[in-house]
DNA sequence: TCAATATAGGTGCATATACACGTTTATGAA
DNA sequence: TTCATAAACGTGTATATGCACCTATATTGA
């Protein structure tokens, strides 16, 4: 594989391929009227929350500000609530009890769009893929 | 690797790596004014081009209406041009001159970029994860 | 021929992404 | 204490993404 190949630009191929796995799990999300990177964010704040704007989105390795526009949407829906800390500059964002049903409504469809991912990649090679994923995050933002 | 825990999701961490990935192409960019994303459909119309925009975003793996709005400030900058086709249904996008240069003198920063990611993740790496890559793409859009 | 259908493409809308800049609150040094 | 600095967050702007819907042109069958 010649690495100059612009073919093998890995920016290039990560996008291409967030673009497909993206379309394919909004797909299978559609029934429960959430979109991939919802899901993605309702679940960390599910895990980590309640916790500060800042925090939240190193954990999800995304710039601040856009984490301000991906709440609003589950905001609105209220499966994210505000709440206050100790330090009043910070916002904390709490999930909601109806977001957290939400949560487990969604867990069998997520399910599937994996299991999807898998049967076409085989366990193997997906388990390699997201080895090299993480190491590839880990490079740019070690935790 | 247990594949049903949510941390192992395959969008999440796609998504994830594009946005670390392309933040640090992005930056490598800078200097010549383009976005990773823009370099890429730049150059795939300097290969490919002059070519329909449903035939490009197919090789993209792009939805067709993205692909218009992405065109859109490579036409401003005039590195791209519309062409007229057979079929009067298509506007055919061509790389104007200017487009050509401009691609020649990015290719450095891209290289360097390229690099930065081979360094850190290794070549064999490297090739291993651009080859899982675009194993999922063709999953979903397979040519 | 010509009307039905299919194909190519654009636009409105909503979300996703991040930089630059401004505001509010906390911290720390004089 | 008080003022400079730092930290947390939101908003304006531009690009990135794709679905729903629309228009224009080509194709096809009666």
């Amino acid at each position: 594989m010649d690495i100059n190949q612009t073919a093998n630009c890995a920016c290039f191929n990560l996008r291409k391929a967030a673009r497909a796995v993206t379309q394919s799990y909004d797909e299978a999300l559609k029934p429960i009227g959430l979109r991939a990177t919802q899901l993605s964010v309702l679940n960390v704040i599910a895990i980590e929350g309640p916790a500060a704007m800042s925090e939240l989105a190193q954990i999800l390795v995304m710039d601040r500000t856009t984490l301000t526009r991906n709440i609003k949407p589950l905001m609105d829906k209220g499966y994210l609530k505000s709440v206050t800390g100790e330090d009043r500059r910070q916002r904390p964002i709490a999930i909601t009890t109806k977001g957290k049903n939400q949560l487990k409504k969604a867990l069998p469809y997520w399910q599937q769009a994996q299991k999807n991912v898998a049967a076409g990649l085989g366990m193997e090679r997906l388990a390699e893929l997201l080895n090299n994923l993480k190491e590839t995050i880990n490079l740019t933002y070690p935790q």
